[in-house]
DNA sequence: CTGAAAGCGCTTACAG
DNA sequence: CTGAAAGCGCTTACAG
């Protein structure tokens, strides 16, 4: 067999004009393009010799089905969509990526739709997105995910999705579930290792379903200790930068202050450090600041924030690669790989955090 | 004219089952689909009472092409590709936006690819990637848009791109100029009229174009006010906060210390900030810090950057529509939003920059 | 196990 | 200005 690329169609004379069909491969391997399309397809209905020599040929000629035409043929495309609007852009780019890291190899593409939930029309143009490129499968990230109305659509039309979410909201083979939860379990066993009494917290907005886990997880885990946050405790933040700063501001005026806040988010406790910097405090001496994400932000910040570590990049890669082996392809053993510890949080301790002040 | 949805076949009663074909349309309308294609194309070779006519059912029946059996028919796709290494999530993700923002409406959809352009087989992947999904074009925002191998390639498989960079690197129609170089002017100029003379630069990498561009701006004027930058005044960075850090440390280390530093940009000049906050000295007092892009982190951190703010997004939107244009689309008009000064960067004063200490 | 026919939903020549 | 035929590169029934 000559080595690829020696007498490919690219190199003859008609260089790279023409690539190689399914009529091509049949002609020159002696069979029907029906025969060459069950290869494609991976039919186990081929005699082994069969299928040895059209693959021989399929190598030979660098041939690769064409995407728009099977699509065509099977009325849906091999574009995987991703459909966000996490306002984050690391998030957003983490995602991305953890999603093409599942689809590598695979022949799919990802399509990237921002969305914006509160629109009238929202609805409605996911469905378009979905219908008119016949999507092959859509991944929802947060708080997409969140929305029913977007699974409801997405049974109906009969498009494959995935929801990542921090629990479980539809039936498993359409979920990824983040352990949000078990992230804020171990910020409160942080705080509570290192002697703090008075802590406070500050959530997320309560339109995304992160916000609830990571503050239940961070109550039930002060609770097994025995402590038990005041609703003055929690205050409300916006999961945004400048709400850090306007909740620090809050609950740093009080007396008697606390000695921990954890918020919900990275850009919210660097808001926190804003404000502690504003009122003369010292982190970590006079006050412990944790976030969540372990985005760039927590590094970049003074000091540098003790926060969870969420390993979405990981999750994406599961993500595309349930909806892609939903289908029934190959690439089972790669099960193995899935260790369940790997999609989940863990405490990363920088120098945001130290003992509680021995008032 | 029924409004519609009101009889679309989504409410008929095999609600959502199929979708209308041009074989629908034509029928409907008593044409050929050779005549629903035309008006589908915009063709000018059909009669007004016959285009009517058949965009009255195309619109009563909510119809739309297939992209798939369009590209099919086309030998291209409706794909637009992303072909990028920048490592920065937030400059990805406004481009992102704006891409999306000049393909809103057109029926394009935008296929994300990453690439790592030391990777051996960096030019197959994106030969692979063009020719096997039939991309409509495809968009090369730095540092990929440097690279003479990517462009001839793309012109060599005949397909349309443009290319982000800060120089004229290519024919105009292949290109969305930035304007880095204005931008390092502009930070010259405030660190000028703040009274410093004492200035340093760090740069970025030398195989970043706009590395280059921001510090020939930069230098051009200082030279304007009779400033030379000597060599061991410009010291080499990464685009990475880290590497801001060190820069920080050696610049600062020197007797006599520079009073401002300008950064290649955000991340390395936050890193400056670290590095003049561990050696005690107080931003601005006793130090200038400016930075270039103006993304999150410039104002996450202590204290806020002056910045070169660079509209990423709008560049992005210019890049799509010229793609699209190109082919003789029709939103001519929006030509004249086109203001070039839109694309300019822009200073943005915050606190990092403040009067030269009178030493 | 293999193939000839028809079709997916469009467009490109080619006529008229 | 309009249409009938053939084709884009695949797959789905249906035969054998």
């Amino acid at each position: 067999m000559p080595s690829l690329g020696d007498n490919a169609p690219e190199s003859g004379l008609e260089g790279g004009r023409k690539r190689a069909t399914i009529n091509d491969i049949a002609r020159l391997a002696g069979v029907s393009k029906k025969t060459v399309s069950r290869v494609i397809n991976q039919s186990p209905f081929v005699r082994d010799e069969t299928r040895e020599r059209i693959e021989a040929v399929i190598a030979e000629w660098g041939y690769a089905p064409d995407p728009q035409a099977r699509g065509l043929a099977f009325r849906r495309s091999f574009l995987i969509g991703m459909i966000y609007d996490n306002p984050n852009p690391q998030y957003v780019v983490n995602m991305q990526l953890g999603l093409l890291d599942g689809m590598r190899g695979s022949g799919f593409e990802l399509v990237v739709h921002p969305c914006n939930r509160a629109s009238p029309t929202f609805l409605a143009d996911v469905r378009t997105f979905v219908e008119r490129q016949k999507l092959y499968g859509v991944v929802l990230p947060p708080s997409v995910s969140e929305d029913d109305r977007v699974a409801k659509l997405l049974n109906e039309i009969g498009c494959a999705y995935i929801r990542i979410a921090s629990v479980e909201l539809d039936k498993p083979e359409n979920m990824i579930v983040g352990h949000d939860r078990m992230g804020g379990a171990q910020a409160a066993r942080h705080i509570l290792d290192l002697g703090h009494k008075r802590i406070a917290f500050i959530s997320g907005p309560d339109s995304f379903r992160s916000s609830h886990e990571r503050r239940g997880g961070f109550e039930a885990a002060l609770a097994e200790r025995g402590l038990k946050l005041e609703p003055s405790d929690i205050i409300q933040g916006a999961y945004t930068f400048e709400s850090g700063v306007a909740c620090g501001d809050e609950l740093l005026k009080r007396t008697p202050r606390p000695t921990a806040i954890f918020a919900g988010n990275d850009e919210m406790a660097a808001g926190v450090l804003q404000s502690a910097r504003k009122a003369g405090l010292n982190v970590p001496a006079d006050l412990t600041v944790v976030g969540f994400d372990d985005f760039q932000i927590a590094q970049a910040v003074w000091p540098p924030l003790t926060t969870i570590h969420t390993p979405t990049r990981e999750i994406g890669r599961m993500a595309a690669e349930k909806l892609i082996d939903a289908e029934g392809r190959e690439r089972r053993e790669r099960r193995e790989e899935r260790d369940p510890a790997r999609t989940e949080p863990n405490l990363v301790v920088r120098e945001s955090s130290g003992p509680a002040p021995s008032v």
